[in-house]
DNA sequence: TTTTGTGAATTGCTTCACAGCA
DNA sequence: TGCTGTGAAGCAATTCACAAAA
């Protein structure tokens, strides 16, 4: 399969899938996984684990299968996160302290390396996340994302103040921002947008089980 | 288009788009919107929209559009969100504490109305939401989820803890979960899960941008 | 004129099924 | 034998384009 095609959204989504199975393969010390054992860990069938990987070259071994840790490998070098990614979070409220609090993401590549608020009393003052970090005036975030080479923001600001700050973000050079305001960003495709939405996701599993068969 | 056809998960995922959407045409007081108005606020074509609601009736005026109040009104009588949910959150750490405080999904029909943690130490004590909430022993969790009747959770447990925790609220009579654990939880088709990570949503972004179109 | 609702065309994604390699 | 990689087939979703309604 073809390199230089475009990859399809889905199979991006589910890269990250399989790379997060592959850690827990490699913890527990297996050198060899199947598309059969990845898809049965996912619930998804083994074709389309093979198809998925085939974007990305052949390396797999007949018979065999594929080795953990080079696909592992591989995979981080596809998403990216085989370098330490920093990171910005805009926004010290509930979320944006859970988020500091929450280890989960220091593992998998990114570092929260400034955070930004534009009440004043917040500004100046420290939280702890992996390390302490000193609460930024939203003026400073051209110059810091600069320093620290920061490409990829957090939003976690109320939901009247996301346009806004989406567009500071932007102007200080990031390319990424994960969005937990429950509003729909107005954005050109030269920034990627993902969102977050307990409401939404709520809702989907409400209506899933609402609905006879799903 | 028919309503007795299976509805396609792409569908279900925009249907609560639209809904945020009317919800704020509503608070703007718009009383009727187009399929293009629709489209352009959440970066989808016109046709999309169209064919989307097409799924669950005919509820437009050409020439004029769709009402706000009456399409926000069905959307939610399909979503199941008419009436009041009550949720059970289940794990009170960084993540738990940080749901609960954030208001965000009370004004669309979810209530988080009992919270458990098998940590001893936090067992008995109060939790602030919109009304406070004493944490209880998992072990209560079946009678709890019958006396409010609690079909929907939120799963915020450590990684290693997730899938038994996963397992009691299925046999609590919980039929649907929204997980922040970053592990794929094993379940069969009687009960619906979302999942929530951190870190694929951050990987997703980074491919992005790593990637010249997207 | 504006905008819906919808068949038809198109594009995209997944599953099938099997040749070929270890 | 076990498992990959991949064309071909099948299925699903999106876009097109236009008749009909306000």
């Amino acid at each position: 399969m073809a390199r230089n095609d475009q990859i399809p959204i889905p199979v991006v989504r589910r890269l990250s899938l399989y790379l997060r199975e592959l850690e827990l393969f490699q913890a527990n010390d297996r050198h060899t996984v199947s598309s059969k054992d990845l898809g049965e860990a996912l619930g998804l069938s083994d074709a389309q684990v093979r198809k998925d990987l085939a974007w990305f070259g052949q390396f797999g071994q007949p018979g065999v299968g594929y080795r953990v840790g080079e696909l592992a490998g591989r995979m981080r070098r596809i998403l990216g996160t085989d370098k330490k990614l920093n990171v910005m979070l805009v926004g010290v409220g509930n979320v944006g302290r859970a988020l500091i609090a929450f280890r989960g993401f220091g593992g998998r590549g990114f570092d929260v390396m400034a955070v930004f608020d534009k009440d004043p009393t917040k500004i100046g003052t420290t939280v702890q996340g992996s390390i302490p970090l000193r609460v930024q005036d939203p003026a400073e975030m051209r110059e810091t994302a600069e320093r620290h080479s920061i490409k990829l923001g957090i939003l976690a600001v109320p939901t009247p103040a996301a346009q806004t700050a989406f567009e500071e973000m932007v102007a200080a050079g990031i390319r990424g921002v994960l969005n937990f305001a429950p509003v729909a960003l107005q954005h050109d495709s030269r920034v990627a947008v993902a969102s977050v939405d307990l409401a939404v996701h709520l809702e989907q599993l409400s209506f899933q089980i609402l609905t006879p068969s799903a």
